[in-house]
DNA sequence: ACCTGAACACCGTTCAAGT
DNA sequence: ACCTGAACACCGTTCAAGT
């Protein structure tokens, strides 16, 4: 991974960022580190190359999101997320509306990014697994503005950790 | 609505269940129903407009499968919307990974497909989001193989089912 | 009213040429 | 080794012209 290649992503995380993932053109991307479309492809094979090392440097910011939460419980697992969520809607978005490109990701990287969730469950990893959907199936609702303008978002995150709470007991 | 406008919907329909969402160019769906691209204008403002009337006939779809599930409780509905959702992967997809534009959805469509998840929730409106955001979260990983290999699928439904009843009753 | 070919401004990507 | 301009095969969309 050479210095051009980090300086690429992180201005390819800024275009998605600041604008939308349908902001990030090659084109763009170039004018962002100081050259045009096509040196770019001295630096990665392709667009989906970006993408993916994008990809993987957004889970592992999710992963340490998910470290940090003040407490270990599927309700600060749960606000660790949206919060996560909500600091970065576009590149949320960006990682969770494809297929991810799992043999481009860095082994053991979403493992990794699961563990919490897993020690949440007290060990259940099919617990832990209804968990992520139910969070990141939440996060998405409510970040693509298919919850009813009437819904309170915050008694359903409620409702989920309370029937997850009381599935791992 | 034309019988122009329903014959171009279903193309598209049918090609992206066939060949997924990046095959439906205006270019081909044109000629799947006998014109060159320019023309289909003449029947849609724009390539927008023919998919919000595509996802707004899958999420109809969708409705009748929850609505046709041979029981209503949680695990029934689990398993209506799972097996749609296999039917249809692409087409699933298609409908889940973008902002929908609901204001170019008929009214109350949404309410509809939701209506039996609140019955099974007991009238409870937070955890019937809950178990959208869970069931179509489970979907999702299933569908973008973002489980691992090993990932017992059935039982993380189960585990997903077994928390919503928990918290219904 | 409906369909066409030609054109426009974009994509991602390749490649020969420059330094 | 790294960057360039020109080119290729595509996009979605517009428009004047045909019937």
């Amino acid at each position: 991974v050479t210095d051009r290649q980090r300086e690429i992503v992180a201005a390819a995380r800024a275009i998605i960022e600041t604008d939308g993932v349908e902001a990030l053109t090659m084109s763009r991307l170039g004018a962002a580190v100081g050259m045009r479309a096509p040196s770019l492809y001295k630096h990665f094979p392709d667009k989906a190359s970006v993408e993916a090392a994008l990809a993987a440097q957004a889970l592992e910011d999710l992963a340490q999101a998910f470290a940090r939460a003040d407490d270990a419980s599927f309700a600060g697992l749960a606000r660790a997320y949206r919060a996560w969520a909500h600091a970065h809607p576009r590149l949320h978005r960006f990682v969770n509306a494809r297929p991810l490109p799992r043999d481009r990701l860095p082994a053991g990287l979403e493992q990794r990014t699961a563990a919490p969730l897993i020690a949440a469950a007290g060990g259940d990893r099919d617990l832990a697994r209804a968990a992520w959907a139910a969070i990141a199936g939440l996060v998405d609702l409510e970040l693509n503005g298919r919850l009813p303008p009437d819904a309170d978002v915050d008694a359903a995150y409620a409702a989920a950790v309370r029937a997850l709470t009381l599935a791992s007991d």
